[in-house]
RNA sequence: UGGGCUGUCGCCAAGCGGUAAGGCAACGGGUUUUGAUCCCGUCAUGCGGAGGUUCGAAUCCUCCCAGCCCAGCCA
């Protein structure tokens, strides 16, 4: 069967579904699929992370299992009650549901214990009292093998003593720490004896100050699978090498269930960062407002600017599932906005740079009512009513004193149809002293209202709003945030901060929308015809200045030609 | 230079021994009161490279090359 005979809402195959679908035919943990996706909660979740959200979610409810929601909440010290609050919203906002309550790692902090007791009881795990430093130098480098604790050796007993005694608090942060006994010669770091508690006196935000030990990720993560029955457990690619571990552990431990490790490559964008450090930085050093910055790569970021979840799940989708590092340009995720909005936005007009045009045939304080449709295709979204005008307004990039034929707009002494009105045709541009059109005088067809006039061509259709009819707005236009594909590698030393876009956010106050604007809602996206997709900025409008966020522009073949 | 992984069109990505899907981008053309949408068409004798096996290789074998990840008491 070819791709194009699948039925319509099938989604494209992948290694991770080969895997799973052939777990399913096999039998295997009774034909259940059961996932989870694990933030940490010390940051916003970004684009990447949405690959993630989406195919834990999506494998799940695909094959009728469930997905999970638990954060992975072991280094106290850089998490926040706050980010799980985030976190949560932006998942739900995607549009997913997590099976049952929000997990937490810490949850299972009793449980962890008990099994680190287990492992020591089995000879499986030591404590040991190297320093840092020390334990650096003991495991040796890529190429060579590390040598033995000298605690390695520790009796049972004994390490039974200290880990309590680490656990009930009667040594300082860093004297000891609680490790698996594995191979200090193995060829893959992961395995030479990892640390899989550590002492920190620090207070928790969902277990406050109850332990002031923490388990590490290799340790909680399989066995936090394990405890809550995960069949697959996807992440991403740079924990390939901590599978056998995670294998090391789930097989040491007497667990409900042995779930498996599946690694697939990060969604990467182009043009933007995703280090959760790195989105930081910005915010500190203030190149961007926050976390929800419209032109963050953070779900927050991208709802506030308007993107349709619906868009961003596309996107993933279209991604795909691969074990190859990727980069997705931009206009793929931008073609996913627009085939959402194209059908869902109702249409207005808005006028960006507004020039002012006098149609002197048009009589002083008429005010004459048009229907236009609020989509070019779809009726059932109904029209509005706007106004003409002996005074409108029309954008300064629609008009040219001269122009080549190319130019389909209004010259002197050509005429234009203003979008759902009248032909007009330009007779003046009236200056200022610095030389700039300050004002056009046109006069207006009044026979061409809904057809066109007999034995004139006429090239071009503008958008326009009547200066009585329309009200003032600010109108942010976004762009991307670096000028560099790859932000992120390093060029002639220069960093990320290097190429920060000076043009990422272009702020227009004087913009003219339709009138009735004054009633969109914050969830509202509009089509300003010719201009783009648009929606209220959710912290800065208010019913006194309409604050509009450009979210994506429309698709122009005109501007690659013109310049 | 130890280990793990990856290399198929500018960007993603199918393919799993029977003769290179699809999407995005790009480029032509048509419709259009949005230079939008929509519709048509073009776009890899080639699958990192070199050998080999085979009637037949992107798919199997050998060697080589390139990129990514790992030496946190981070996740």
């Amino acid at each position: 069967m070819s791709h194009q005979d699948l039925p319509e809402n099938s989604q494209p195959s992948h290694f991770i579904r080969k895997i799973i679908e052939a777990d399913i035919a096999q039998g295997k943990n009774g034909g259940k699929v059961h996932t989870r996706f694990p933030p940490e909660p010390n940051g916003y979740l970004h684009i990447g992370h949405c690959k993630a959200v989406c195919i834990n979610f999506g494998l799940a409810k695909d094959y009728k299992g469930h997905c999970n929601l638990r954060f992975d909440d072991t280094n106290p010290e850089k998490e926040s009650e706050h980010f799980v609050n985030a976190i949560k919203a932006d998942i739900e906002w995607l549009g997913w549901k997590w099976f049952g309550d929000v997990h937490f790692a810490s949850d299972y902090f009793d449980q962890l214990y008990d099994f680190a007791v287990q492992l020591i009881k089995q000879g499986d795990a030591y404590v040991c009292s190297l320093s840092a430093d020390e334990a650096r130098e003991y495991r040796g480098t890529l190429t060579e093998a590390g040598k033995d604790s000298p605690h390695r050796t520790r009796s049972i007993e004994e390490n039974l003593d200290l880990f309590t005694r680490m656990k009930n608090g009667e040594f300082d942060d860093g004297a000891h720490v609680l490790r698996a006994k594995i191979d200090m010669a193995s060829p893959n770091i992961n395995m030479r004896d990892p640390i899989i508690y550590r002492i920190r006196k620090v207070h928790h935000h969902q277990t406050g100050d109850k332990w002031c030990i923490y388990p590490m990720y290799d340790f909680t993560h399989c066995l936090s699978d394990a405890v809550e029955g995960i069949t697959h457990s996807l992440c991403s690619l740079e924990f390939e090498d901590h599978r056998p571990l995670y294998d090391w552990f789930v097989n040491k431990v007497d667990t409900p269930c042995k779930p498996q490790q599946i690694e697939f490559s990060r969604l990467e964008l182009a043009y933007t960062i995703t280090s959760k450090r790195k989105l930081l930085q910005l915010i500190e050093e203030k190149h961007v407002e926050d976390w929800d910055d419209p032109r963050m790569p953070t779900i927050s970021g991208m709802r506030r600017r308007g993107y349709p979840a619906a868009a961003l799940r596309e996107f993933v989708k279209r991604a795909g599932v691969s074990k190859s590092e990727n980069s997705m340009e931009m206009s793929a995720l931008e073609v996913c906005i627009r085939e959402e909005l194209e059908n869902t936005a109702k249409r207005t007009m808005g006028v960006l740079n507004p020039l002012k045009v006098v149609i002197e045939n048009y009589p002083e304080n008429k005010l004459e009512g048009l229907q236009a449709p609020n989509h070019p295709k779809d009726e059932s979204m109904g029209s509005r009513e706007i106004f003409m005008s002996r005074e409108i307004f029309i954008d300064a990039d629609d008009f040219r004193e001269e122009a080549n034929k190319k130019y389909k707009r209004l010259v002197l002494d050509g005429e234009v149809r203003l979008r759902n009105g009248y032909v007009i045709k330009c007779h003046q541009a009236i200056k200022n002293d610095k030389d700039e059109i300050v004002e056009l005088r046109c006069t207006y067809d009044p026979d061409t209202l809904g057809v066109n006039p007999e034995g004139r061509k006429i090239r071009g259709v503008i958008h326009w709003v009547s200066e009585s009819a329309s009200m003032e707005a600010e109108v942010r236009l976004y762009d991307r945030l670096f000028t560099e594909a790859k932000p992120d590698r390093n060029k002639d030393g220069k960093t990320f901060l290097d190429f920060i876009n000076p043009q990422s956010l272009v702020v227009l106050k004087n913009a003219r929308v339709e009138k009735n604007m004054k009633d969109a809602a914050v969830e509202d996206r509009f089509q300003f015809e010719r201009e783009g997709y648009f929606c209220l900025d959710t912290k800065h409008s208010s019913a006194s200045k309409l604050v509009f966020n450009r979210i994506v522009t429309l698709r122009d073949s005109w501007g690659k030609i013109d310049s």
